[in-house]
DNA sequence: GCTTACCTTTACGTTAACGTAAAGCAGTCA
DNA sequence: TGACTGCTTTACGTTAACGTAAAGGTAAGC
């Protein structure tokens, strides 16, 4: 007994809209069965679409989703194709650091405008 | 002598272009000295600039990146708008925080898709 | 048999963040 | 003096990621 969903089951558990949900589809992230004409969805299918809202949290666009997620699957690759694939995941890599580096430096000054913020309002008083 | 830089000068150190610079300035999130026509950038508007570049980097919109700089002075504000700046504070921490832990998971996720793409590549040979 | 609730497709609309082209002014180098 | 370089403004064009409306199919419940 494999957990099926249909399209606005997952809207509401994820969150987004099932236009949100077809426009994946459309941009092949995604290729649900179908019962008539029912998009029927299945456990990987939520995996997919997670890992897109995961990525579109930390400013990937959806073809950087994409390119992820065919990275996820590696299996009909030839040599040549695997190793543009291991390129990907490296500069994939080099990209989270920066931006691993730059929320670190967006926390800092988080920080110093909180301070100002108290110092200011110290002041009213 | 305060140092001070022509539109060109900082598009290329900051590998944007003019277009770019001027649609900002458009936005409100600079306001460049002008001698004449044209504009002339001082070191405070570098750093606007480097700030609106991380915020993009991690994947924030220019309004999300407008509202850090207008956070980053907080001198001009009655007590009502200090604590709407606190509330703000507070919720790009939270987003941030998210977003560490969006990253962590996708590092994890490319370790998973190096390995499988090392195994892939082991059989081909 | 009619309404309600979901589902479908097709297709045009919208917003953000610039790109790009047109037209022109100011200084400089040969 | 003319060509080149760099700056300006105005304005229309473009792409991504959906939103939204139109028009309709199907199954459940009253």
């Amino acid at each position: 007994m494999t957990q099926t969903y249909s399209i606005s089951d997952l809207a509401r558990e994820l969150d987004i809209t099932t236009r949100a949900i077809r426009f994946y589809e459309e941009q092949d992230m995604l290729c649900p069965e179908r019962r008539g004409l029912e998009r029927v969805y299945c456990a990987k299918d939520k995996v997919t679409l997670k890992l897109i809202l995961r990525g579109k949290r930390i400013g990937f666009s959806l073809a950087e989703c994409k390119e992820l997620i065919e990275l996820y699957d590696p299996s009909h690759g030839n040599q040549k194709q695997l190793e543009t694939f291991m390129q990907k995941i490296a500069e994939r890599r080099t990209q989270l650091a920066q931006q691993l580096l730059d929320i670190e430096q967006m926390q800092i000054e988080l920080d110093t405008a909180e301070e100002r913020c108290r110092t200011a309002l110290a002041q009213t008083r």
